[in-house]
DNA sequence: GTGAAAGCGCTAACAC
DNA sequence: GTGTTAGCGCTTTCAC
């Protein structure tokens, strides 16, 4: 009844559906969804902590949750613990498809590899070959090292604190760095690995010789920024400081923060793209063998006023 | 079939499912729904942006869709915006009952009452009597408020910042900072409900003789602390200065700021709680008259070095 | 082209 | 107590 050769006129039809709605009829949803085979619904599976308190997945899931939408479709949180409940939803097929970000436990990817279950990964790699989207985290470092030795810097450290969850990220930003200063012939990157004392240890170590640090997000770079006044470094007078992400508070310190900003809204919908583009070849009987590839999405450097030239040597 | 008088043994009938389970079969969800009615969803109806950024929801919405979870229920995404679509959600009853926080527009309140839809009202108040669950504003209000008469502070100043959404949480604090001045017999509390540069203005005017000035939230105060710094105004040697909420970064900033925490993750569960009573009085064929009383849960006190005692006036 | 009927997979009510 | 069947409300197919 839905072929485009139907005697009824499209607005004929607007009418009729018009006005069953306005007396109250809705097609009931549970029974779409058994008839048709489908939930309507997406799961976010995630590990730990809701996903959302980075500024840069609330932006990418606001524009993910919108595109799915708008196709539809709802999102679902479907937490990943120790009971598996997680499982029964996916076995169970609560949901049309799923989406992950950050990280995934193994067995999680190898049940939706399993099931074929249409799964997109965000900002995510290690993904068996899944349809993933993430942001040129190896650009970005670029960009934030070429910023910095455009300044004159010729000593930097790239300070992480170990005490997160290790993200495929922080390689690819280091790699970026020494990309850049590899390019440049400048010395070599100082890895700062630790907690935000001993990050403060090895700044101040003058044989090291630093004039400026790139944190790994505004988290490093909210305390370490801290910790230099409290010790009475100037930023960016006795050094630069700069991070990755364009989230809160980092224009609202001082000095504001220079960064590298993900493009977090872009990811959303790209996300959202992929995955219904998924669920559409899959029921439209095409074979799975055409997994999309993944899709990798430019940084940008918001320069602001945390990053300077070094004093000069005195 | 679920009855206790059945022969067959609590022990085998496990071992049954156990193994119907291991031999891959699950019930099919979407056939359930329709027999029972159900759709096992509860929508989180909101409005503006992914209400996740704010600490203070992120924690509370975890232990939220953990005790959903743990009933067998899912949360899912609803925005609210223009297109409607949030309508077609719930009058196509695709969620069993569903949550809203902060705030809400009145065509959703009135949509989720004449429906009848089981819902629970998050850090929210002018509810239609619906059940809710919240902090103790005027509480924490007072909290605030004796904190800093305690240190003897005389001249206090509250500040929103007024380009966000309105709360009314923000008249809550300010009567409990007010009745606790009172009490205290001190001078009134200054009101500053503006933006940052013009609540400098008013702290820096000395006709004003403020000495401690209570910001609304993390973000107030992340941004009103730098513009002390900048201004060559010491906290808490020339000012003191706290707020509302235990989120990031506030205990990363120099110097780490006293504030008063509410308690989220107690608000999740309690929410899930209720709204889950809801739903289960609502099949059991209960009337719906014994609508439960708002729960108000108390805030607390957490001291850190940005208050005081005032300057001695030289 | 139009209308009736057979499922979707489960639940619950009903006879045996 | 146990097995059978009607029915949830839609989609889709298959006769007319």
């Amino acid at each position: 009844m839905s072929a485009e050769d139907c005697p009824i006129s499209e607005a004929t039809r607007r009418r009729v559906r018009q006005t069953a709605r306005e007396l109250g009829y809705r097609a009931n949803w549970q029974a779409q969804s058994l008839s048709r085979g489908r939930t309507y619904a997406i799961g976010l599976v995630y590990e730990g902590n809701l996903p959302f308190l980075d500024g840069v997945y609330n932006e990418m899931l606001g524009s993910f949750v919108q595109s799915l939408r708008d196709a539809g479709y709802h999102l679902q949180l479907v937490p990943v613990d120790h009971q598996e409940s997680w499982k029964e939803a996916l076995l169970g097929r609560r949901v049309d498809g799923c989406a992950m970000l950050h990280s995934a436990p193994d067995d999680l990817l190898d049940t939706v590899a399993e099931l074929g279950i249409p799964t997109v990964l965000l900002n995510m790699d290690r993904g068996r070959g899944l349809p993933a989207i993430c942001p040129d985290d190896e650009q970005g470092g670029r960009l934030a090292g070429r910023h910095l030795l455009e300044l004159g810097h010729q000593r930097i450290a790239m300070y992480v604190d170990t005490s997160e969850t290790p993200h495929f990220s922080i390689a690819a930003r280091r790699r970026g760095l020494e990309q850049a200063i590899e390019q440049a012939g400048a010395r070599e990157l100082v890895m700062i690995e630790d907690n935000c004392e001993d990050a403060m240890a090895v700044l101040r170590d003058t044989s090291h010789d630093i004039t400026a640090v790139v944190c790994y997000s505004q988290y490093e770079a909210t305390s370490l920024l801290s910790r230099l006044w409290t010790a009475g470094v100037s930023v960016p007078r006795d050094m630069s400081l700069m991070c990755f992400n364009d989230e809160f508070p980092l224009a609202d310190l001082i000095p504001p923060v220079t960064t590298v900003a993900v493009p977090s809204a872009e990811m959303g919908w790209r996300g959202a793209e992929m995955l219904l583009g998924c669920i559409g070849a899959e029921s439209s009987g095409d074979q799975p063998g055409d997994a999309p590839r993944p899709v990798v999405l430019q940084e940008q450097l918001i320069t602001r006023s945390s990053t300077a030239p070094p004093r000069s040597p005195s």
